[in-house]
DNA sequence: GGTTCAGGTCGATCGCGTCCACGGACTGTA
DNA sequence: TACAGTCCGTGGACGCGATCGACCTGAACC
């Protein structure tokens, strides 16, 4: 992992469907250097996936709501984390510290269907109580950062 | 925008590098036609970006925090959204209904690191207080949901 | 029925992805 | 210093994909 590969990784978080010839370009080798050392990034788990960014609203899920999540006391933070994992409309899913073990942030089409996944939070196993805020706008989300210092 | 351009969307979400040549085999049209389709979706806006999901700690971003914001009852909102678009370690942005009026995700590399944004954002104008929760983990993220009905 | 238009296919061309053989720098060993 | 092995790059070759233009088809509208 060199300035190279950050300089790689810089430019696929801006747009993942450079080409190998033009990445090439950019930082001064042939293709298929740069062919091989984005493998291995991928290889070793560094780019996890290339995804195309959606505007929400377009796709019908203009609710944004983030929901923490208390687990009971006795609950078994895997089970818990499983029931959340197969629900579709939760795209993130962090384990706080504090009073909150979850943050959770999902995506719905409507009100009325984030209220049916509250009540569904609410009912599942392992969860004492849920409390949630909407978002009334997303000004913006997932802004890749400029690449620093890779960890020693 | 009709199930075509959909399955399109949902095959680029799963994987931004496919070839048109290969998006057009799945949805079942030339490659020409499919390449006038993404090209549409992507200049009204449907598709934003198309970016590599890295895995933050090789980048040296291992800590992830979220962070409410409360501002003063005479801030002006749009002058504090300016302050935190500069500050490169703000991921996402959501503003929010409530008594917090933004909530935002940020990753820094240290602990220390966090510090000092919070530090940097409570001077803030317009910033009355924060409330600062530490992600442990991250169990996933942005993980695409299946693409539903479209908006009526 | 004729015109127009959106949106598709087909064919051709050019550049890219990808494989392979080769070469230089660095390192550890005698 | 000489040598061998390894890593990481380059250049060439070749097949496939991207992309453009010409043409086709069906639906909507006069």
């Amino acid at each position: 992992m060199d300035a190279i590969d950050l300089n790689l990784i810089e430019l696929l978080r801006g747009n993942a469907r450079l080409s190998y010839a033009e990445l090439a370009r950019q930082v001064g080798l042939s293709a298929p250097a740069v062919h091989e050392r984005v493998g291995k990034l991928e290889s070793s788990g560094v780019i996890r996936a290339y995804r195309a960014e959606i505007e929400p609203e377009s796709i019908g899920l203009g609710v944004t709501a983030l929901i923490e999540i208390i687990e009971e006391s006795a609950a078994d933070t895997d089970d818990v984390l499983e029931s959340f994992r197969a629900i579709p409309e939760i795209e993130s899913c962090y384990f706080m510290a504090g009073v909150e073990s979850f943050l959770l942030k999902a995506r719905v089409g409507t009100i009325g269907e984030l209220e049916a996944l509250i009540v569904r939070l609410n009912r599942t196993p392992g969860v004492a109580s849920t409390r949630t805020g909407i978002a009334l706008s997303t000004k913006w989300e997932n802004r890749p950062q400029p690449v620093g210092t890779p960890p020693a």
